[in-house]
DNA sequence: AAGTTGAGCGTACATTTGTACGCTAATTTA
DNA sequence: TAAATTAGCGTACAAATGTACGCTCAACTT
């Protein structure tokens, strides 16, 4: 890659860099303003152009690369989990750790989801959809169980996680662990149930 | 009440009701000006300061008034299935009949839940709990089960509600019973689930 | 009847915002 | 080496915003 292909991306890097660090629990992404986040990079405002058509695409790169960032780490703590243990309990650990260590990028995603604008909703749902298809073709094969109560099992889970995040990203460091435990038991309460659903399907036939 | 007070409380309605109408799935309430409210209300800029100390003070009370409004419709529906039959296929149709008739009550709660505002967030919380903790109630009565048992299990059905209520206002009005069938079936998850998991405790002991 | 209160208004201003336009200087291409 | 491309800048402007200030006049109080 040339001199100046490196600069540009270095630049680029450093307007999405300057617009995750500057969300917090006080400042969504759509409360940036294009001046805000080219001031933090260190550009002139008309420079942001260069890089991106309007703050909205800004914003779309932000929730692409924050999904993909989520589902890298998740798979990791997926990898973690195939030595033993509960799936469920080492899965929320996870989770949790992924989330104290990436805020922003569950800020982004869990405020955009019921955003003001159709795009960012459209982003965040193919986001959440890759976690749910993933945990229900692994639900499917595992425990075999019919597509759509797997389909349906899966979304349950994903929502119940996403939701405890964000609750976890309100709260103390130390009352996280009674969230954890809150939702782990709530996650047995599904798998438990779609499992007895199963077999009463089952016993139907 | 005097003539004065009951124009001020009829301002004071234009206000809040302005508000409502411009919220939509392109519109959140943090993306209202105060100069739009006053215009849709009929008012100079500078007036709106006689009836709200800003912007946030508004938006506190739509959120109240939007959890009342809630409760109060799902109290009704509450007493429609005490005649008889499913109580979670009837709450669910309860549900989905109040979201289509106060969308934007909806979206202001579902939106400012992960909001930019302490306080907002707070707000919605407090309502959100209202519901946890009334289900939570009734079950630990019916269902006899352990108070911190009840108390997940209520959460877990209040979250899945709240988030098919979410996805059901981005889709067509026909698309929207099979998104309540698949809630019904995630709720029978959770219930089933609980009672497995109660039942399992007892015999322990 | 005289005095007080307060809802609503108009004017005014400083700030912030997005973005159009044209320049510069360094890199890339030919 | 000459020409073309382009990342980044500075200037500029119109639009919108929140809110301070002081006025009016109808409603209320005494």
């Amino acid at each position: 890659m040339g001199v100046r292909a490196q600069q540009k991306e270095k630049t680029r890097r450093a307007l999405v860099d300057a617009a995750f660090n500057q969300l917090s629990a006080e400042r969504s992404f759509s409360s940036l303003s294009l001046r805000e986040v080219a001031r933090e990079a260190g550009i002139a405002p008309t420079s942001f152009y260069r890089h991106f058509k309007d703050m909205n695409e800004l914003g779309l790169t932000m929730v692409d690369e924050g999904g993909l960032t989520l589902r890298q780490m998740m798979r990791k703590g997926r990898q973690r989990a195939e030595a033993g243990g509960s799936v469920i309990r080492i899965s929320v650990d996870t989770f949790i750790e992924v989330l104290e260590s990436n805020p922003n990028v569950f800020r982004i995603l869990l405020h955009e989801r019921s955003g003001t604008s159709a795009a960012f909703r459209a982003a965040v749902e193919r986001e959440i959809e890759h976690f749910i298809s993933e945990l229900a073709h692994y639900t499917e094969a595992q425990a075999n169980r019919t597509p759509d109560l797997a389909r349906a099992q899966a979304e349950a889970l994903v929502i119940l996680v996403f939701n405890a995040g964000a609750s976890a990203l309100d709260i103390k460091r130390s009352e996280r662990k009674a969230l954890a435990d809150q939702l782990v038991l709530q996650l047995r309460m599904v798998a438990t149930g779609a499992e007895a659903l199963q077999q009463k399907m089952d016993n139907r036939a």
